[in-house]
DNA sequence: GCAAAAGTGTTCATCGTACACCCATGG
DNA sequence: CCATGGGTGTACGATGAACACTTTTGC
């Protein structure tokens, strides 16, 4: 309510800044995890606001002056945490601008959604790094976190849920070569444990369209073991990500 | 890369404004023309900007100090066409922030999309109120917009495309009583000819979850004679807009 | 009568999914 | 041996969609 000198509309020559804009990034990976359901995890930082004192954060920075929006998520991933993704998918997810949500005035945040692949999580802890922690997704929306991070976050998951529906955002997930088993570990861990009661034929059926346009190919390779049993093949995705409307995955919708 | 001094992060005491926040938004209705292809409408404004002087452009404004970028929305349409939309169906689309998207400095713009009921379009013109006008979507896709707003509406249009599959936003778009082939002409006219193909009783029976729900009901009135033929009987619609994942319609993909 | 709206029923192909098998491989 | 990965085929139920036919209503 202060600054109230009226605001005059486009037309104006010369504009008065009125907002700072921020980026947030929900950046979520697949790794190991004792638990099944905590193998999808996203990167949460050291919230550095007194008044969150102890609450963590998502990865944030302000906007410079002559960058995108893109270019200022990009920068908090090298940057902040010195994680090393070559190529992730990123998406923007909206934008949080109430008037009150940050103390200090009036920040205008706009928040992205990201997934690293899990074979590029090669945290690399610098100086100027930020303490970044991988945290199960599971609990993290539980936790109360600085701002309205965490009205960010759910979004973020409901976004990808859907997308995990119509498109192939699940292997961006998943390391370079993976083998079936694993990419039915991350399907089951995202939609929910009901893709595990489906028959892993069925499961692999109703990939049938991409194995046949050639976009999944099996590598030859086979996985090293790792418990008894025989190990995977191994498999390769090249394709977009990008999601057509045409019903790609069955199990819609399932309880 | 001017302004090129080290930009300190958050917990900083006082941050300097470094850009302006706009809001733009995409109404959209659906009215009586003359081609039913152009059923489809999205409001224009006439751009004040000089550069770009007899373009049109979406609806926008500068958000103000105390304002959330919803009253924003709201206060565009109502002091700046006159337009009394009692209520709409109003969600954020995207957020637009081009380093050079304005010449004037950095302005960053969040889109909104929005559904106004045909019968609500009392446009009041008044002193303070701009030159707005209801243009066919197939127009108006390709024009030459101001800014970026090409770009906005052609997102916006795809939005619509797709939550008219999976929630009942087609209802925003009709009177508040309708007719069974009014409702048949909104998907016909915004998903495309296709649904057109199909027959009337299967129309009808896509929707018979929302009959013996009880949130699609008869109101007993019939339409006033508009040709030959016999008139419809009137429905009106009472239920969530919202989409939910259930498969709410068929006809997804269709060519 | 004619045309549009509305209602009822049938048929057919497709598809998701359960299930019953089979073999291969590594501990 | 056993557990897991991988492969094949079948059967059943649900459903989207085409089609045929009838009735109602207003010009």
């Amino acid at each position: 309510m202060k600054d109230r000198r009226e605001q005059r509309d486009i037309g104006e020559r010369a504009i008065a800044h009125n907002a700072v804009l921020a980026v947030d990034v929900v950046i979520f990976t697949v790794r190991e995890s004792e638990d099944p359901d905590d193998r999808l995890q996203v990167l949460l930082v050291k919230s550095e606001k007194a008044v969150f004192e102890g609450r963590m954060a998502l990865l944030g920075v302000l906007v410079q002056t002559g960058e995108t929006l893109e270019q200022a998520a990009g920068r908090a991933l090298r940057t902040k945490t010195g994680l090393d993704a070559s190529q992730w998918y990123l998406e923007q997810l909206g934008t949080w601008a109430e008037p009150e949500r940050d103390t200090r005035g009036r920040v205008a945040s706009v928040a992205y959604f990201a997934l690293v692949r899990s074979d590029q999580l090669t945290l690399v802890p610098g100086s100027t790094v930020l303490q970044a922690e991988w945290v199960p997704v599971r609990h993290a929306l539980k936790m109360k976190l600085a701002f309205d991070h965490a009205d960010m976050l759910s979004a973020a998951v409901a976004r990808l849920r859907s997308k995990m529906r119509y498109s192939w955002v699940a292997f961006q997930l998943l390391p370079e070569e993976f083998t079936i088993p694993d990419l039915r570990a991350v399907y089951s861990s995202i939609l929910d444990p009901s893709v595990a009661r489906l028959n892993s034929s069925n499961f692999k059926r109703a990939f049938a369209n991409l194995f046949d346009s050639g976009v999944l190919v099996p590598t030859g390779e086979r996985a090293g073991t790792q418990g008894r049993g025989r190990p995977g093949d191994l498999y390769r995705f090249s394709g977009p990500l990008a999601g057509t409307w045409e019903r790609e995955l069955p199990w819609h919708n399932r309880r």
